[in-house]
DNA sequence: GCGACTTTGTGCCTCCCTTCACAAAGTCGT
DNA sequence: ACGACTTTGTGAAGGGAGGCACAAAGTCGC
């Protein structure tokens, strides 16, 4: 089964989203200059059960060997190239409030062919502002970053209430992609993906957890 | 069905992780004035399926009213209890690197309870430093703050090699519930409640889906 | 006070994801 | 060259979550 195959016949979301854990730890195992490693190993090092892990990369192709395991440079190359990670991805930060300055001067986006190649805000009293070594764009500069630069894909760091235009603007530029990490619903075309993430849902998540800890021991100590 | 029952027969962690967002669209329409809501409009501020939300809400008990909907601050208040925010929740942010100083800045944590009541690093260099108007204290402290301040929740913005160490400074010193952003698995005890929050593995996941977008376009457009 | 209407709460069904368990396949020692 | 051993890849079973559809329950107008 080639990699074209498998992207045909679409390989399961929760699948997709344990990926990029599988490429981390095959890249920290090459660190370490280790060639090979089992489904077993794999699987402790990104925290999954391993027959999990060999089903998920089982919607890839099979690139092990049985009696073996998987030779970490091949696995980790397939699993890249099934991500789309063999091909540069620019991305723009909208938004140059707290976090936006925070993510704009944040080294992690530029692992793996993610390049921030703009940061943007509506507010014309910050754009011109200069954060983290570039100068702040206004909006309208979106239509030209994505035809000349390929830009691919957004991310809203805005206030809630400006979260939606932001994102209307990234839609009518032709971004589809979208990481949102305001705290509102997003209404977008159906051919754009969009992503949330949201410190304050998790922390409340993690009141729930330890709320609940505390309850089930008042109640069966 | 008290609060204290449904607590015990136990919430699907995925209805708990949507809670958080009706909490939100909720205080959204309380803000407006809104006095009720049925569960096809709040669904919709949601952006979730009205038969799911009244699944969801169902599990915390019978708060709607058939023929009218639900009451939003009372609705919004159970939800508040359900998740425990009734109580304050004490935050401590580990690591002052760049997405450390960015966290500490940023105002989302302030929301609904929860407290940044203290800013550490293992570094010595960097303990004692000015961070968003508070000093940066050393590791050691963290048994107190748990037992004088009742810190509950570590947020760990380290750098992956030292984010199993700062983990194991909170667990040991009786934290229980911890946010990870460091790329990397943690090792934790089983009542320990760990969430992860990647920006570098979202990035990827939506590389996927633009990825596989373009080809879908390729191979039938 | 009663009937028409609205909206919730929930039993049931379906689908997808995870886990189990084993046959297939390849390696390594003799 | 062959047999014992290891580890993958996958068919089948099991479990859980989401959606459907309707009965139950309460409101509102008359």
């Amino acid at each position: 089964m080639s990699t074209a195959e498998a992207a045909r016949r679409g390989v399961p979301d929760a699948a997709v989203a344990r990926l990029p854990g599988y490429l981390r730890a095959l890249t920290a195992l090459a660190a370490d200059d280790v060639a090979s490693v089992s489904s077993e190993e794999l699987a402790a090092a990104a925290g999954v059960s391993s027959a999990m892990l060999r089903k998920d990369l089982s919607y890839l192709g099979s690139y092990g060997v049985r009696g073996v395991g998987y030779d970490v440079e091949r696995l980790a190359s397939e699993i890249a190239a099934a991500l789309g990670l063999t091909q540069d991805w620019p991305v723009a930060i909208v938004g140059m409030g707290n976090l936006g300055r925070a993510l704009a001067a944040y080294r992690g986006f530029a692992e793996r062919g993610f390049r921030v190649i703009a940061l943007l805000d509506h507010d014309e009293r910050v754009v011109g502002d200069e954060v983290a070594g570039e100068t702040v764009r206004p909006m309208e500069d979106l239509p030209r970053l994505v035809e000349e630069q390929g830009l691919a894909i957004g991310v809203i760091a805005t206030p809630p209430e400006g979260a939606q235009a932001a994102c209307d603007h990234l839609v009518a530029a032709g971004v589809r992609s979208v990481l949102n990490f305001a705290a509102v619903v997003l209404a977008v075309p159906e051919d754009v993906t969009v992503r949330k993430v949201d410190l304050s849902t998790e922390l409340q998540i993690l009141a729930f957890h330890g709320h609940r800890g505390a309850l089930a021991e008042a109640v069966a100590p």
